[in-house]
RNA sequence: GGAGAGGUGGCUGAGCGGUCUAAAGCGGCGGUCUUGAAAACCGUUGGAGCGCGAGUCCCCGGGGGUUCGAAUCCCUCCCUCUCCGCCA
């Protein structure tokens, strides 16, 4: 959620700046909501102040035997003005929060502009896509060969967009999971964590995923008539939700979290897009990189935490880059997002793996996540950043792709195979 | 699933219809004393919003209700604990 106060006294820069991601503001009802918010809460206190000290003075009365009856009708119809007022606050603000939930982050200062993902920048290529003798084939072809990957078994037992993976292949994503979690709580100082994975309606509104983007999640409703819970789209929602309400004292900044888990997307909008294979599903695995730290700190801890996720590409010696989202790209949170390619040889081209951004105190504004500032003595709010490290599902895929020989087998990465017995090949 | 007990400020814990803008203790911070520290003593110590301002309003698990007035009474939901049952 924006500041309230660039919706209420900067509207005009606000809706600039909202403008370079190819969002249009309404500041004709924003601000026409925030004149009669401003007049009605003023007389609402007005009248509560009016009420307290009526109902003072009749308690001092009686206490001391007087009749309060002439007290009591003064305050005859107090109680109805106030009731009409304050139905009329509780209806604006809950307007003003309705709009306000709905808007998207403002993006950085560095954020590149352009219209679509075409205008992307490219910050820089890491290794080199190998030369290949022979035709690559894609992953379904050499995961099907090896008779470990399995998209007609798992479309009888559940749907389209799931997979089953068998014997080898199954054992080389929990070794990727592994290796991930490894590097990153032994060499990058991140606290590994096991979260749930099915979360309240309250901590996806604090990540941003609610209200606007209900339709993407899967949700378990009306469960012996209790809360509905939400099948978590990344960890990044329990995670990051760890601090919501809280005061985090500032000697134990910045917070680093990984966290392996499932994550559920239900992938509405876009149907025909990546329907082959396990590039798009509605359930993979990812291991998440979350960074709670002080404002000063976060475009720094941007970069750190990008550069963990590189370290697990670079470590599988997998050929990537790193994309600096345009205005139009971003995503509803973030202020400004680094994405992480993966080269696909069978695609010819850079695929999503990672996507590491930088919230600024956007998410935790909705959650009301906050430090105490050690100068003031007085909580404020942390900046969020969160980043996948890597997504586990097209890992597997790079590394299929990307390791293959003449013959289909698989050549296993040097970093991996203590985590597969030492083999050197699928 | 059944029965019962609870949720109050960083923590413990009192308050059970009217100066509660919540007692007390612990902890934290500042000070006095001290070579320094401890002890003792004194003071101080939650959060959110509105208003140009004097100021004002809200928060005792969440929501709703009764009342001139609610931490306190009623309804409802959530959570924690104990016992029984079941279960990995």
């Amino acid at each position: 959620m924006l500041d309230p106060h660039c919706l209420r006294t900067d509207l005009d820069k606000t809706m600039q700046r909202l403008a370079v991601r190819g969002y249009t503001l309404d500041v004709t009802l924003l601000s026409a909501l925030e004149t009669e918010r401003k007049s009605v809460q003023v007389e609402t206190e007005r009248l509560r102040a009016e009420r307290n000290h009526h109902s003072k003075a009749i308690g001092i009365a009686k206490a001391q035997g007087k009749d309060p009856a002439s007290l009591l009708a003064a305050v005859a119809d107090l109680g109805e003005r106030l009731s009409v007022n304050e139905t009329r606050l509780v209806e604006i603000q809950q307007a003003f929060s309705d709009l306000a939930l709905r808007i998207p982050n403002l993006p950085h200062a560095s954020v590149p502009l352009g219209r679509d993902e075409k205008d992307n920048v490219e910050v820089r290529r890491e290794g080199r896509p190998r030369a290949f003798a022979f035709p690559p084939k894609d992953h379904v072809a050499l995961g099907t060969a090896l008779d470990a990957m399995d998209f007609d078994v798992a479309a009888k037992i559940s749907g389209s967009r799931f997979v089953v993976l068998k014997g080898r292949l199954a054992q080389l994503q929990r070794a990727i999971i592994q290796f991930m979690l490894d590097l990153h709580t032994t060499e990058h100082g991140y606290t590994e964590l096991y979260v749930p994975y099915l979360v309240n309606a309250e901590s996806l509104r604090g990540t941003g995923q609610l209200p606007k983007f209900e339709e993407d999640l899967f949700a378990l409703r009306h469960i012996e008539g209790r809360a509905d819970y939400y099948l978590i789209p990344t960890a990044e929602v329990p995670v990051t939700n760890l601090v919501r309400g809280e005061i985090v004292e500032a000697v134990r900044l910045p917070l680093k979290y990984v966290s392996h888990t499932p994550c559920f997307r239900s992938e509405a909008g876009s149907y025909g897009k990546d329907t082959r294979g396990m590039i798009r599903q509605h359930q993979f695995e990812k291991v998440e990189l979350v960074q709670l730290v002080t404002p000063q700190q976060s475009y720094a801890a941007l970069e750190s935490l990008t550069a963990n996720a590189e370290t697990v590409l670079q470590r599988l010696d997998l050929p990537y880059r790193v994309v600096a989202l345009c205005g139009a790209d971003l995503g509803f949170s973030a202020a400004k997002t680094y994405d992480l390619e993966v080269w696909l040889p069978s695609q010819g081209c850079y695929r999503e793996v990672s996507s590491c951004s930088n919230f600024e105190d956007f998410q935790t504004r909705r959650m009301v996540a906050r430090f105490r500032n050690p100068a003031t003595g007085k909580p404020e709010l942390l900046h969020s950043l969160n980043g996948s490290g890597l997504a586990v599902g097209r890992t597997l895929v790079a590394i299929l792709e990307n390791y293959q020989e003449h013959d289909g087998r698989i050549r296993v990465p040097t970093a991996l195979q203590p985590y597969l017995r030492g083999i050197e090949h699928l």
